[in-house]
DNA sequence: TTAACTGCAAACCCTTTGCAGGAAC
DNA sequence: GTTCCTGCAAAGGGTTTGCAGTTAA
């Protein structure tokens, strides 16, 4: 992410015509979140921003992601996991996902096929659709290779291998 | 559901199978899941369950729907909503769903075109894909037209209507 | 008779909320 | 100066676990 990336400030707007404001927090996790380029939960996220601003609070992440969901520029989602994932693109960009159950690996796709396959059952079942998720979940490309070369056979689901690290919360300091 | 429900057989065996024991409370519960025949949750089966067997309490329901899972004659399933659904299905019958979000009404359905596109995504991206979600959201047929006829604009997402109703939990009796 | 099961209460995890001090406008 | 924000602590909701008494085998 670059600091003019577009959607900093369709954020910056969003806040504005909000009556909100724009503090150093929000400004923090926006560019860690949109930085990150991928589905983080929000505590991975939080941990992330550690690493730079010590002083944010996790509370104050989950707040900024729920805004960044409210502004259209994220998506929450869940992946068969405990806890929430929050997509970095846009609501207005539907996509769909391949989970890799071993690595916890995350990719997008977009097929035209499926655009055509909602339609028909829309119209079989007289559903008016107005939102659509696919998930495949499996190996990913090296873990489906790592799991061939091993003769493993149960194409690695479910033994996924330790999908989010839990290191000890260290304490906070103040922000700088 | 009648009690010769092959699937109250095969629960019998996997029980048998494992080493665990047969209790009324067991067959109570798969009862009344499988006759209910719908995406219930586990509190919403533990009510249906305390109008005729006040006794039997809601960790009960849970660790059953668990076993049922674990035997293959259910799926767990988030539909969006903060608890988890459980699928009557059997894991090895593949099928998507349609949820309404006005009433919360979940319609099954299959379609041949899904697997084709798995195929070709699978193939694209080098996934070993072992489990298909395709989850469409919107407006049932009902709730499609009830719309239509008041006018309203947003498809009826997201102002789903009261999808869980939440008694008061009544004081447990004992089992007759 | 022994191992598994039940129900209760309490713990658990992720997320949200109440509140007092602090920062943006 | 007012309003919104932050972080902490505590609460919240769904689910799981520890435990002592009970029941199936």
């Amino acid at each position: 992410m670059t600091d003019d990336d577009p959607r900093l400030r369709r954020f910056a707007d969003f806040l504005a015509r909000s009556g909100l404001k724009a503090t150093r927090q929000r400004a923090l996790i926006v560019r860690a979140f949109f930085g990150a380029g991928q589905h983080l939960s929000a505590e991975e996220l939080y941990h992330q921003i550690y690493a730079q601003a010590p002083g944010i609070g996790l509370v104050t992440v989950y707040r900024t992601l729920k805004l960044l969901r409210d502004a259209g520029l994220a998506t929450e989602r869940q992946f068969g996991e405990s806890y929430a994932r929050f997509d970095p693109s846009p609501a207005d960009r539907p996509h769909n996902h391949l989970i890799c159950t071993r690595c916890g690996k995350i990719q997008e796709f977009r097929d035209s096929g499926l655009r055509h396959l909602r339609r028909k059952v829309a119209r079989g079942y007289g559903f008016a659709v107005s939102e659509c998720k696919l998930e495949l979940y499996g190996l990913c490309r090296d873990c489906a290779r790592l799991s061939r070369e091993r003769g493993h056979r149960n194409g690695g689901w479910p033994t996924r291998a330790d999908p989010i690290s839990r290191p000890e919360w260290p304490r906070r300091a103040p922000l700088p």
